[in-house]
DNA sequence: AATCTAAATTACTCGTCAGTAAATTAATGA
DNA sequence: TCATTAATTTACTGACGAGTAATTTAGATT
């Protein structure tokens, strides 16, 4: 019925008809393999949006599948099952946030001032179609395979902000503190935009971001000390 | 089968056998409402636990039913449905946070100080058997009218963070803040203690609940004023 | 003892949905 | 042109689990 083949809207690489057949088969078969992966991407995307949306539990893979304009068999032809389904949306979540942390690492100013953008990032991650999975979906939901290797993906995150907490504690730039509990508490509040975060609210994720920061930067309690402002 | 009457395991008022029978067959009644209330209570904790233990959508009421040893219909006769279930578990949460504001309220010092205490509760709150139920149940989860009692009870506790920061504001024992977004952050640092405390951990919730204060007060950068503590 | 009500059970129904088998259509290649 | 493989569909099954009807057991009331 819905054969609006949404997935496939923006050919990247429209079959240009009546060209020599491919001088090389090599650059095709990278092209299908292409297509193929971006339809597969469409489907994770979807069913992102979908688990946001309704819930792991009160989706459906009918629901997924029809929301990119096909039926669920073709979603099993993509991805193995509905766990490996949200497995994906994790991943795909998770590798922003990594993201984050590569293009931070190497920006050599302080251990806080590194730490700082990766949480600009990571905000900007949540706010985004994964968000809800990486924070919202359940490990209970996903037999022991996934669960385990999600709990070592949330694991090296976790690891990372204690690594540049205690590189900033070796560096001055950050008061000495407990950094699995200070991680804890940072991560826990940038992982709960997830929950009341909503497509058009009024603030960008960057100003959230940047009021997150100012408290765990600054703190509540009024400062005699002017200075420290960036 | 499991005739164990888990329930009734330490009957505060045993049928006292033999006595006269009831001066008064009010105080009896109330005894029997009681017991109920009791019995009630004990369905809505397991399925507390059970929750937390296995996710909503993965217990199911004979889950709960059989972890009180009985059986799944007396569930309904207690509790209206599995949605009115997990809003049980909410509300019994969200009771303890409200009694944290409560004793906190009226402990006349700074705004900040009062905040500090209503945090530490809150902490208590989220590490206990219905913290999971309170953070990770998904309005998603409840009908139209139990979710909108849900979205009333959450947002009265933000309004309550956020009221104690404009005073903090207002006092002085609070810098100059978002409200709205230092709220957010505050409770979600707080609510995602959920997602990682599990039974024995290496710290108490009142440790915790220390350590996150910490952080939120003092911040990351270092303080040239050695002031403000406590 | 007879009766009434609450507590609890057994034994179902009924819808939903993950997952699959088999068939069909389209694309690729020789 | 024919054959092979991938993409996609139709049409199922099989389990699970929420919720209910009808019945039994126990407690209280008169």
């Amino acid at each position: 019925m819905l054969k609006t083949r949404s997935v496939t809207a923006k050919p990247v690489t429209p079959p240009r008809r009546g060209r020599p057949p491919s001088l090389s088969p090599w650059r095709d078969a990278a092209a299908r393999d292409a297509e193929r992966e971006r339809k597969r991407a469409a489907l994770i995307r979807a069913a992102a949006q979908a688990f946001r949306a309704n819930g792991f539990h009160n989706t459906s893979l009918d629901d997924v599948a029809a929301a990119v304009g096909v039926t669920k068999p073709l979603v099993y032809h993509y991805v193995g099952n509905k766990q490996q389904l949200l497995f994906e949306c994790f991943c795909t979540g998770v590798e922003q946030i990594r993201a984050a942390f590569k293009t931070a690492e190497h920006s050599g100013t302080t251990a806080r001032a590194r730490l700082v953008r990766v949480l600009a990032g990571y905000a900007e991650a949540i706010t985004g179609d994964f968000g809800w999975c990486m924070v919202r979906a359940e490990d209970l939901d996903l037999d022991a395979a996934l669960s385990s290797r999600v709990k070592q993906l949330k694991s090296e995150i976790d690891q990372g902000l204690r690594r540049l907490l205690r590189a900033g504690i070796e560096d001055g730039s950050i008061r000495s503190c407990d950094p699995k509990m200070t991680a804890f508490a940072v991560a826990g509040a940038l992982n709960w935009i997830a929950h009341w975060h909503r497509g058009r609210d009024a603030l960008t994720p960057a100003e959230i971001a940047a009021r997150f920061i100012d408290l765990f930067e600054l703190g509540l309690a009024p400062r005699a000390d002017r200075s420290r402002r960036r």
